[in-house]
DNA sequence: ATCAATGGGAGCTGATTTAT
DNA sequence: ATAAATCAGCTCCCATTGAT
């Protein structure tokens, strides 16, 4: 009973799963390692995660995650599903199961009724249009934390809000994809951070639309007395340069990026920033700070 | 001593591309 | 048209490591 790994033997592995009782959900309880209540959080928060986010974000290996991942799923812990693919196969997207919503309820004293989780409205954003971008978004941050991985200097994602988070605190002026805070050691000892804003474009926005924004953004900074800067994710090199050609005046600082594997092949922390109205040279996330002179630094959001 | 996590090998599935 | 090669991703298995 105690060992997590026995029952693997029994396959197919889906129809084997154990239903839902309070059992279940009180042994659940007993094997989840503190690893795994991050994991259960991380995929209740950001909706949805791949197989590599989640070995970015908390595994040495996707060898381990794979591992993991699946007796995650067995105990309930986890659903997964695997969009279809014109070529090639898709990696499992895992989202939050029956079992781990108790869990997670429990974890933060709290009624699963209270959590709000249905397994429904959980399984959706398998057949939802936002599946690519909640993805695209997630990445993001994946690929921020595969370089502070890789680095091991101290760069770390130290904030990463999804966007519900944000649509609760700010939802009646601006509705960023996420909010997050990226810091990396510097030489005065003093870690260097930069707050911002993303948004994650696919490209199926109208641009006017997407400038629009930013009317909204001003109006927060207004509102908070903190302004931070909005981030431009783009799919294209075209779609960048005729958003750059908009952006030229603006109350609230901005960048672009284009994410393409070919032009931002260390992720969005490499040198790939442009800022609004500078001709270049790209520059990395944290020296962005001072593209626009020092804004309010270390303030807190909110 | 025990048990979970890890690292890596081997083999499977499902899909496409290339060769016969 | 059929078979073989190829590819991404997942699972099974075993030896080792690490924490308690």
């Amino acid at each position: 009973m105690t060992r997590p790994n026995a029952h693997r033997r029994l396959l197919p592995s889906r129809h084997q799963r154990p239903r839902l009782t309070p059992n279940v959900v009180a042994g659940l309880a007993e094997r989840l390692t503190p690893r795994d209540a991050e994991i259960l959080d991380a995929v209740w928060e950001h909706r949805v995660l791949t197989t590599d986010q989640l070995t970015a974000i908390f595994f040495p290996s996707i060898h381990r995650a794979r591992h993991r991942l699946l007796a995650l799923h067995e105990m309930r812990a986890l659903d997964r599903f695997r969009p279809w693919a014109p070529t090639g196969s898709r990696p499992w997207h895992w989202i939050l199961g029956t079992a781990g919503a108790h869990h997670l309820a429990a974890q933060r004293g709290i009624t699963p009724a209270e959590l709000r989780y249905r397994p429904d409205s959980a399984s959706a954003i398998a057949l939802s249009s936002r599946l690519n971008h909640q993805v695209g978004v997630n990445e993001f941050f994946a690929q921020l934390h595969t370089t502070a991985r890789h680095r091991a200097d101290g760069s770390a994602v130290a904030e990463w809000w999804p966007e519900r988070r944000c649509a609760t605190l700010w939802g009646d002026l601006a509705r960023p994809d996420a909010f997050g805070r990226w810091t990396e050691p510097s030489p005065t000892g003093q870690p260097d951070t930069i707050d911002f804003f993303l948004e994650h474009d696919t490209g199926t926005e109208t641009l006017a639309r997407v400038l629009a924004k930013l009317d909204g953004y001003a109006a927060l900074a207004e509102a908070t007395g903190i302004t931070t800067p909005v981030l431009f994710w783009l799919p294209s090199a075209a779609r960048e340069a005729n958003l750059r050609k908009l952006l030229t005046s603006s109350d609230v600082p901005t960048a672009t990026a284009v994410h393409t594997p070919v032009t931002a092949p260390d992720g969005p922390a490499g040198p790939v920033w442009l800022p609004a109205g500078s001709t270049g040279p790209r520059r990395p996330l944290i020296a962005l700070r001072d593209a626009w002179g020092t804004i309010n630094p270390h303030s807190e959001p909110v």
